[in-house]
DNA sequence: CTCCTATATGAACAAATGCTCATATATAGT
DNA sequence: ACTATATATGAGCATTTGTTCATATAGGAG
């Protein structure tokens, strides 16, 4: 079971165990499922895009709902709309952000779903 | 459709728009949400939890996988372990860590799944 | 053109993050 | 008791992150 052999930190290893993680994950595959979770890992963000979940809505509109700074705002959705995650559409001055990845959203509401059944305060608005 | 408000940051707001939002989550299930990707926002941590997926390992084994410091992994999987996602069990010596949410191993894999599916090489190891 | 409004963006800065290094703790063996 | 091994943890540090502030850009109205 436990096998002397050279390894990072300590002399033995299991090496049964080790044969099981042999198949790792591509690094490229970890970065960007590492990436997905960090854009959804801020609470901004989360506001942002649950927000957009609904509908559309104009920079102006989320900086109202999330009392927040216009840039503030804008820099998250730089970051989001970088990540591909929603889409802007400029009708005159304002421009309107929509959601732009299903399967993100999915983990969101997922993630959002089990955090109310989990919360003391489940239904309360605001 | 566009109604002069006091705004944080511009004149006029959309007020249906504002009507759809007075919905909002809880500042606890926000901050609950965005806490649980935070978790899973990070490359090493994703590595953990993916390997913790198929069995019980130790740290040692961890470091060996990894190709990292005890000292750097034992620190993610503390992180890790006050967050619930992981508990340990304690054989002589070596402490073995196994994964403790059923919840976030799902987001977990649903997103590599689409990562995976998503990514030109799909089903290399290492 | 000029002025105003809505949004974007660069610089700066405080806070958080993830690692390394050194050391503490816990258990086993002698 | 002492030593060795496996893990945990505090301090330090470089990097990243999320905001604010000031300013740039883009479009509409006059």
């Amino acid at each position: 079971m436990a096998t002397p052999l050279a390894a990072a930190c300590c002399a033995t290893v299991h090496t049964d165990a080790l044969q099981d993680c042999e198949q790792q994950l591509p690094a490229a595959v970890v970065d960007r499922v590492a990436a997905t979770f960090k854009a959804l890992a801020d609470p901004t963000r989360v506001r942002i895009l649950y927000n957009l979940s609904n509908r559309e809505l104009c920079v102006c509109d989320l900086a109202h709902v999330l009392q927040m700074t216009q840039s503030a705002v804008s820099h998250q959705l730089g970051y989001l709309r970088a990540l591909r995650l929603v889409t802007n559409r400029r009708e005159g001055n304002t421009v309107y952000y929509r959601h732009d990845d299903v399967h993100t959203l999915g983990l969101l509401q997922m993630a959002i779903d089990h955090a109310t059944h989990t919360c003391p305060e489940a239904s309360t608005g605001e």
